[in-house]
RNA sequence: GGGUCUAUAGCUCAGUUGGUUAGAGCGUACGCCUGAUAAGCGUAAGGUCGGAAGUUCAAGUCUUCCUAGACCCA
């Protein structure tokens, strides 16, 4: 017996079934390093129009986690994908380089090595903080380009350096010589520890104990006559968690709208409590406040609305207690921050220590002076208690308190409280001068103006929530009393407290700053203050600000000092895209910043993505021991299965990763290689020039591919264009699966193994296969860079120029056929019959291969013409009939499907022998003629 | 506590303006093939749509409440 094995053409390809990624993109990275394909990139798109993702800053601080892995992906899906579209999307990365976090990591290193943080010169801290965030950059720099991500990684921009510095300065004048600058005094949160106000975004919520007392503050005078301060003893009752901020209360606070009720005690078993007294409390709390407290037994004296206490004056609780100081009036004010689910629905009001406080006091003109100084003691304001250190201080005061008779009660508290994010403690709200670019007013304004009707987000939800925001947000605090930032380069006139306005002095510092960086600022012997301000001022009529920067307005200039700045980028930016939580930090900044100085802002597009949580939905912690890090991923599976997986992802909402589910991506990735290697095998040795069939002249199964190529790729298109990646790797995965692999590959198999070089079929065949090869590589190439090009050399050599220097060809609109597509989808439902009945009877053991078996179809006559021609190939038997239903009617025990009622089909025994070059079992077969007619004819010729 | 959001088969996702027995792919089980072979083909079993109430002739799809989770804020 012949071995016919070498006469059919089997796909033949070194593309191995197993990818190895581990070990073999990091050969693709040096061959791009070595090919200098960015810069081949660039130089290619010169004159295709730009768009411009423009890279929000990670912190350079620490490894990769899988977060920062999302977002670089999701941001190269984004590159690269426009850049297959034709546009030049250029890629810069970006590093934040200041802040508290890495001064924080330089003073651990002192302590470890005994050195003192205040005997360390500002210029020495700085620089050794500058080492740091350098040996971040380049760590983290080589872990994103491990993942893929394609950029100007030999020149990135980061916060840091010289130009960086005097472009940010630059930004500051810019509000300064705008008013939208000013020195004001705000209480902050404030860190004791660190001698620092805080960002809000440096601040984290921990449970903490505290003492919640009661508190009754006597009225003193009041319009009210229900008081009756003649014969009664009348008090407001607060409640606070901060006993330690009563020395410095000024104020209580009503809320209009509520009721208060005036009671009269009857039967009380408090001991400060006594019968007779009068007590006024909000209407909702006054059952529960009684309980509390103790009292048995009350009357209602008055009921009445809040804004009825207008002109009710207190006295202080500390008031006779002979401190000194504490006599002034306590007014009762209305503000909305009152609420009345928990104490009394009266609050007690210190305007240096809460910014409610403040805002309701500064309505009524009632200013508070410094009561805690920076290292958290009490100051002379705080009279009587005046060098005690804030967290020590609850206790004195509160025995004084106590012997006042203003306490009611005393308890334990374990609440929510704000902590500083580094060391951990509680925080406190400190009324200190700091630096403010007025947001109130003109600025939210048109920035709300610009978020409506100028910004477009995805998902369109990031729109509310900026919005959301921005209404609610205060003047933006950019003052810190920190050393490792750009400084507030400003000189403060010491008479007249106004910083000066000259914009030759600002040129001064800012050309000072390019050619020093800003460290010069901090250099007075180098460069004294006179260096800055010229001969026009004297150096002794000014304070030099020595505050820095708010790293948020490092980031938030990013547009100005980084995309305005070079030339490799251009504004208007088309997209910033960030993780949800930058709705409050740098699409707030960078927006505020622009608007103020810009007037418009500095994107187009706003892209979300959601955090990543373990496979339950739960947040990753050391502590659940459900971390999934990108570095290992990447060891043990590749960048391509990660990357895979966010291209699986719907990033708009939270993902989940786990092992499980990066064992799923991986399947998914096999699925796709062996496509891939199916094409490569079965193209190989083809050649287009001589067996090339014009797509007009395809069978109609061809036309149909082409028809579904023509659809996905506009599908795609589409996703591109609305950051809809998942959407995108769904379609192409199923199209790959279900009706290449498991339908167009199946049918055609025969042809492609079996027919001659020169059959028609068989070149339409490979003609198509050439084109899906293409098509498909491109369309993979933005998600899977390393699988792509791996193919694309595969197919065309180890010379052949990146697949990531092409582009999507524009799809031939002739592939379009909704006549063909409607055919065949009519055609795969007759299909899905005859692969039924054929299943039969192979669970019968009848049959093994489908070549064993011959199957009469009945149909209707339309359905028979619609299958002219395509019959046995297509359902991979050796032979079959149409037969035409309304003539022959088909036998009863024929099958069928439910919803397929006009097909029914008869599975018999193909009749003849089984070709031994095609396995097809043919009647012109027998043991003398080893072969059909066709495949007798392929050998011959 | 407030704001924004999420919750559809084991997993990843579809489910158009509310309207027939809720879909796909993967995975699983079983079968076939042994000329894509650590591959390929087929068949099947899996959800009542986080929970409850309501609106409606009709709800995964609208309303309210609840639960769980996420981000941000207090």
């Amino acid at each position: 017996m012949t071995d016919y094995k070498e006469t059919i053409k089997l796909p033949k390809t070194s593309y191995p079934m197993r990818a190895g990624l581990p070990k073999n993109e990091p050969k693709l990275l040096d061959r791009w390093k070595k090919e200098n394909l960015y810069a081949k990139i660039r130089n290619n798109s010169q004159s295709k129009p730009t768009f411009t993702l423009h890279d929000g800053p990670p912190y350079a601080n620490g490894n990769l986690h899988i977060g920062h892995a999302l977002n670089k992906i999701l941001k190269d899906f984004v590159v690269r994908s426009r850049q297959m579209l034709g546009f030049n999307a250029n890629y810069v990365p970006g590093w934040d380089c200041h802040g508290l976090p890495i001064e924080w990591k330089i003073e651990e290193q002192y302590k470890k090595k005994g050195v003192k943080k205040d005997e360390v010169p500002i210029l020495q801290f700085r620089k050794d903080c500058a080492e740091y965030a350098q040996k971040w950059v380049d760590i983290q720099r080589e872990e994103f380009k491990r993942l893929g991500i394609e950029g100007a990684w030999d020149n990135p921009y980061v916060s840091m350096d010289k130009r960086s510095d005097a472009l940010i300065v630059k930004e500051l004048y810019k509000f300064l010589n705008n008013d939208g600058l000013y020195l004001g005094a705000k209480p902050v949160m404030w860190s004791v520890v660190e001698e620092t106000a805080l960002a809000e975004a440096e601040v984290e919520y921990h449970d903490k104990e505290s003492d919640a007392i009661y508190l009754r503050f006597k009225v003193k005078s009041t319009d009210i006559e229900a008081c009756n301060l003649e014969t009664n003893d009348t008090y407001a009752i607060t409640w606070t968690t901060t006993p330690w901020t009563i020395p410095a209360n000024r104020a209580m606070s009503y809320r209009p709208g509520f009721d208060y009720r005036i009671i009269q005690v009857l039967e009380s078993e408090n001991d400060v409590i006594k019968v007779g007294q009068r007590y006024i409390i909000t209407d909702n709390l006054v059952d529960e406040v009684c309980q509390t407290l103790g009292i048995i037994k009350h009357e209602q004296i008055l009921k009445t609305q809040g804004n009825k206490l207008s002109n009710t004056i207190l006295h202080h609780p500390l008031y006779d207690a002979g401190l000194g100081g504490y006599e002034f009036d306590v007014p009762m004010i209305g503000s909305h921050h009152v609420t009345d689910d928990t104490g009394t629905g009266l609050v007690h009001t210190a305007p240096a220590h809460g910014y409610d406080d403040w805002l309701a006091a500064s309505k009524y003109g009632i200013k508070s002076g410094e009561t805690v100084n920076g290292k958290g003691v009490l100051t002379a304001l705080c009279y009587g208690f005046e060098g005690l250190h804030v967290f020590k201080a609850n206790q004195p005061i509160m025995d004084k308190l106590v012997e006042e008779k203003s306490i009611l009660r005393h308890d334990k508290l374990v609440h929510s409280y704000p902590h500083s994010w580094r060391s951990k403690k509680p925080l406190i709200y400190r009324n200190t001068p700091q630096w403010f670019i007025r947001v109130n007013g003109a600025l939210k304004d048109k920035t709300l103006d610009e978020i409506a009707n100028r910004i477009n987000f995805f998902p369109p939800a990031g729109k509310n929530r900026l919005r959301g925001m921005i209404e609610t947000r205060p003047d933006w605090c950019i003052s810190r009393q920190r050393a490792w930032g750009v400084p507030i380069a400003l000189f403060v006139n010491k008479e007249t407290k106004e910083p000066l306005k000259d914009v030759d002095v600002q040129e001064r510092i800012i050309q000072a700053f390019e050619e020093h960086g800003s460290d010069c600022w901090f250099d007075d012997k180098n460069f004294q203050p006179s260096y800055f301000l010229g001969d026009k001022y004297n150096p002794s009529h000014y304070d030099k600000v020595l505050d820095i920067l708010d790293v948020w307005f490092d980031s938030g200039s990013t547009h100005a000092f980084v995309v305005e700045d070079r030339e490799d980028l251009h504004s208007p930016i088309d997209v910033y895209l960030e993780g949800s939580d930058q709705h409050r930090g740098w699409f707030q900044s960078s927006l505020l910043e622009s608007m103020a100085t810009r007037g418009k802002a500095p994107y187009k597009n706003v892209v979300t993505h959601g955090f990543v949580l373990d496979g339950k939905g739960l947040k990753m912690s050391k502590s659940l021991g459900n971390i999934i890090s990108p570095q290992k991923v990447i060891e043990q599976s590749g960048a391509d299965i990660l990357r895979l997986w966010v291209a699986n992802s719907d990033f708009s909402s939270e993902l989940r990763v786990s092992n499980d589910i990066l064992k799923q991506q991986a399947d998914i990735y096999r699925r796709v290689r062996n496509t891939l290697r199916y094409l490569l095998g079965n193209l190989h040795d083809f050649d287009e020039k001589v067996e090339y069939v014009a797509s007009s002249e395809l069978p109609d199964l061809e036309k149909w591919v082409l028809h579904r190529v023509y659809e996905i790729h506009k599908s795609i298109v589409h996703g591109i264009e609305n950051y809809s990646f998942h959407s995108i790797f769904n379609e192409i995965h199923t199209f790959l699966n279900i009706e290449l692999s498991a339908f167009y590959f199946d049918v055609r198999k025969d042809v492609l193994y079996c027919d001659s070089t020169d059959s028609y079929i068989r070149r339409a065949t490979r003609t198509v296969l050439n084109i899906l090869f293409n098509v498909i590589s491109k369309w993979i190439s933005p998600f899977l860079p390393f699988t792509a090009e791996e193919t694309w050399i595969s197919r065309y050599g180890d010379d052949v120029e990146s697949i990531h220097l092409q582009t999507f060809e524009p799809v031939d609109k002739s592939w379009k056929n909704p006549i063909v597509a409607e055919k065949w989808e009519k055609i795969r439902n007759i299909r899905r019959v005859v692969t039924g009945a054929l299943e039969v009877k192979r669970g019968s053991k009848e049959i093994g291969s489908s070549l064993q078996a011959h199957v009469d179809v009945y149909l209707s006559s339309e359905d028979i013409a619609l299958l002219h021609g395509t019959t046995a190939d297509l359902f991979i038997t050796s032979g079959s009939h149409l037969i035409d239903k309304d003539k022959t009617p088909a036998p009863k025990d024929a099958y069928m499907l439910d919803n397929h009622e006009n097909v029914k089909v008869v599975v018999s025994m193909a009749k003849g022998e089984k070709c031994e070059r095609c396995w097809k079992i043919k009647p012109e077969v027998s043991e003398d003629v080893p072969l059909c007619e066709r495949c007798q004819s392929v050998v011959n010729s």
